[in-house]
DNA sequence: TCAATTGAGTACCATTTTAGTCCTGTATAA
DNA sequence: TTATACAGGACTAAAATGGTACTCAATTGA
């Protein structure tokens, strides 16, 4: 279904409630708790989080995890990628080479468009966005006009 | 990886395979031979493209499936549909009220908006584009812009 | 009417991925 | 120095995915 995972499901929510009190230090207990989810699930997935730079760790007492950067600067593609790698609808648009149907296939070139298109999509969603209670306005008719997949758009 | 299935990746391709020729009847194992994948996974996802109404089949000497409408009359997402459901991002972007966690929760509406601007991108992608040899053209720095996310786009 | 062709349907198994748990180690603050 | 809290890794269970095999049904044409 193109659907995310679910502990990156998790990890959304998790960011956003953090960013939702920025200033303060987050246990992983606290955040399982208020999220409602398992506690070592939640704490794999702030350690993948932190792994990959967005969240910064404080051990000991009075320890916990803070967003490595404003929500602003945090994107929806970076949480993705923290928890399931680089965004890429298939196998030959993360590496090169490694399909050995190239030849036969005839659909990689437009298909890396496309999966380079939902990346830039999601890049521009923040966590600012996601954490704000007020939903993000997304004009949705508009990409059929604007995203122009003609050949004629040289 | 946001990644789409095998199964749904050997859709697109032998789809973009029989666009090509869209005239004549391609019996699964044509079609196998042509793409260089085993016959019975070729044969499974024709059966689920037919059965999604993107491809008609006939029985028999001389059988084999077209395309039920044109090229330009089928998406990505119809296409990603048949094999994988319904492209939505989250558990909950599918089917409301499912989610025990709503609560709690607070980003479900914006990742819902999000899911709906991918949907809109895979549905702008005909199969035409794809199976076009010559590479379809995203300008890829476009959304950021084009796609408002701001709540003050009212 | 019969045989060859070709898709339909179903059941099944193997593999991989995903999710979740547990345990031990280590850093920090009070 | 002790309680707190993250780090890391090993491990298990469950589910999704991918692939195979086999039988049935429909169509064509000789």
């Amino acid at each position: 279904m193109l659907k995310l995972s679910r502990l990156t499901d998790y990890a959304a929510v998790v960011m956003a409630q953090i960013a939702r009190h920025s200033q303060a230090s987050h246990a992983a207990a606290d955040l399982a708790e208020a999220v409602q989810l398992p506690h070592p699930t939640v704490s794999k997935t702030l350690k993948m989080l932190a792994r990959a730079g967005l969240l910064v760790s404080q051990r000991g007492a009075q320890g916990g995890y803070r967003l490595a950067r404003p929500a602003s600067q945090i994107t929806a593609a970076d949480i993705i990628a923290a928890i399931e790698g680089p965004v890429a609808m298939t196998e030959c648009s993360q590496a090169e080479g490694d399909c050995e149907l190239v030849a036969t296939c005839g659909v990689a070139d437009n298909w890396q468009r496309v999966s380079l298109a939902m990346r830039t999509l999601l890049e521009s969603v923040t966590l600012a966005h996601l954490a704000d209670t007020a939903p993000i306005k997304l004009p949705v008719q508009l990409p059929i006009q604007t995203i122009s997949l003609s050949a004629a758009t040289a």
